[in-house]
DNA sequence: TAGTGTCGCTAAACCGGTTTGCTAAACGGT
DNA sequence: ACCGTTTAGCAAACCGGTTTAGCGACACTA
């Protein structure tokens, strides 16, 4: 590396080496086409100029990016603060590190995320909150990437993983329902257009949890009363917030079935500003089992999900795609989900 | 869009709407030097092909990618694992989606960071927890991508962001020794090698918060012994690691300065598990402040590091440096830190 | 001595866009 | 009717690599 100055350029090193651009190419990709010396001498000129061949030309030239997108609704910023979305991207992460793929996030840019995709430069995608209605992700993914829906699966030609959402949420509120609970508030996540903030989708994430604790609380005999059903951002302030509009609305649960773990925090935490103890005046269930949920007071009662894993599935489906092509028919998994007793949830008093 | 088959490209949607590439390179990009008509009738065309300008090529073309880098010596699945990285890069997520940039993360690419850089198509890199003496790295990006250093500034010739460990390490060292405390067990993060794995270097964050440490004790007159300072991993595992250790080899401190709240956490559990009460037997100070912190039991006592601020920093002098060019001499911003009281530590009781 | 491979390297096409420079037609003013 | 400006659109060069087809030199076979 030398002079400053703009980058040197294959054709740059090509002369000083008094070879061809095709040779300083082979020199780096194709050593074999080419004599030991000639290798070492181009080599050492490329190091002397301080040539790093620009990748953007080169994938142009080689059609392909080795760059996996992952692809949200969210902003970014609020992405990374989801400790949910943190373990689906490890999962992600780990799958494509195997393969030497990188990873590319995508979402909204300036409020669109058609932008956004149209700019990426990845070989693939996987989509996770995304749902069907999304009008432009359907219509541009169909002008021919390769994706994997995450949460979802009703897009017919694309991969999917999902996870058992409704069994998880029925093993849960069964859980509070043999504990004799029988006044269960529900905090849901956010609306429709925001259902697709989580992962969620139009008929997606929040319905199927809320039918499987529907499917449970109705066995029992148990009516599921709309007005207990309250939503709020899946986030802690979310779940503290959605407690406290509850509570003013004068209802009093023994217990609460949270869809996140960051709201069934949230919920605690407002529930002993009002002077409650969980788990013996409120027993509290999460949903999806982050790394918190072992680690708050009460060690929190919650759904596990295996987040990484469907990261992961996720990601190998996707790769697969890309290597041998679109053509072939799309793969869906269903992961299974399993309910974790912790100490956040015990007998009802009352 | 229609047909399937390989993807429409500008030559096509010119010819199918009987123009030449260049109108059709207008329409999307430059749409007043065409008349109203053809735009739409272009864009008409480009729609029911299926038509999106190829991004690679866009970019090769254009010089630009709007893409960020976020450079990390750890692999992918570790650092979505650490809290604090998350929210480091949602600091840089929403300075990067400001400007309409996007993120991609380079890690080892089949344990290389030399291999992941050549393949990174970004217009330049925020590098964290890399150490001046990462050879690759200085060498490769001398070549010419510019980029900030976050956590170390000891290469001249680039901009960089840390924040005060020394004083945020003397703030927590000075409040266990104000609460009486004189036998004191420093959880630090693993080696030298590893030292870069959190935000470190050779001389690096540990130094400088053992540094501030040991600045407080020395004030007080407290020798700090080498015996009493374990290193481990950041995490939570690392941390109850590190103090089982400590305890088995016969240490029986009455507070703990751990390096990052993962292991405050860490050795709190592994504490609770040998019978201890937290503060009451034991108090523990964590480093960085991350959501965590507030919410587990008892809420920790940490030293407050703005992460977020620091990403965002750190990605508005790359920006800056990219537009005016690296020409520029560089800057160099060091943020606060300090020290948040919760309810983990407590007067020594003996 | 001619024929056949193999080796080492190169010229030129190509990837798929953007951008510059130019031309022909339409327009406006006198 | 004439000339200077716009306007609308095109051809070709360019971005910086990779890859194909092929060429000359040399060695080996027949």
């Amino acid at each position: 590396m030398e002079r400053a100055g703009p980058r040197p350029r294959i054709a740059d090193v090509a002369r000083a080496a008094g070879v061809s651009k095709t040779a300083v190419s082979f020199a780096f990709n194709n050593p074999d086409r080419l004599s030991a010396e000639t290798v070492t001498r181009i080599r050492d000129v490329a190091d002397r100029l301080g040539y790093r061949p620009n990748p953007v030309a080169r994938m142009l030239a080689q059609g392909q990016t080795m760059t996996l997108g992952v692809l949200t609704p969210q902003a970014l910023a609020v992405i990374f603060s989801n400790p949910f979305f943190a373990l689906f991207s490890e999962g992600v992460a780990q799958a494509a590190e195997d393969l030497g793929y990188e990873l590319h996030f995508i979402s909204p840019l300036h409020g669109s995320l058609e932008l956004a995709i149209g700019r990426a430069m990845v070989d693939g995608v996987v989509a996770i909150g995304l749902s069907a209605d999304h009008p432009e992700v359907g219509q541009i993914l169909a002008a021919g990437l390769p994706m994997v829906l995450v949460d979802s699966d009703d897009l017919r030609e694309h991969s999917s993983v999902v996870v058992d959402d409704e069994a998880g949420a029925r093993a849960a509120a069964e859980h509070l329902v043999g504990l004799g609970h029988r006044d269960i508030l529900i905090l849901a996540v956010e609306g429709p257009q925001s259902a697709a903030l989580l992962p969620g989708q139009p008929q997606g994430v929040s319905e199927r949890r809320l039918r499987g604790y529907g499917a449970a609380l109705e066995r029992a005999g148990i009516a599921l009363r709309s007005d207990h059903v309250i939503a709020g951002r899946a986030s802690i302030e979310g779940g503290a917030d959605a407690f406290q509009r509850a509570w003013a609305a004068g209802i009093r649960p023994t217990a609460i079935l949270a869809m996140s773990d960051a709201m069934a925090v949230g919920a605690t935490r407002a529930a002993r500003e009002r002077g409650l103890h969980i788990p013996d005046d409120l027993s509290v269930v999460g949903f999806d089992d982050i790394d918190l949920a072992a680690h708050v007071d009460p060690p929190l009662t919650t759904v596990h999900q295996p987040i990484r894993e469907k990261g992961a599935v996720a990601a190998r489906l996707l790769l697969a795609r890309i290597a041998v092509g679109t053509a072939q028919r799309p793969e869906r998994v269903r992961l299974a989900t399993d309910l974790v007793v912790r100490a956040s949830t015990t007998r009802a008093n009352r």
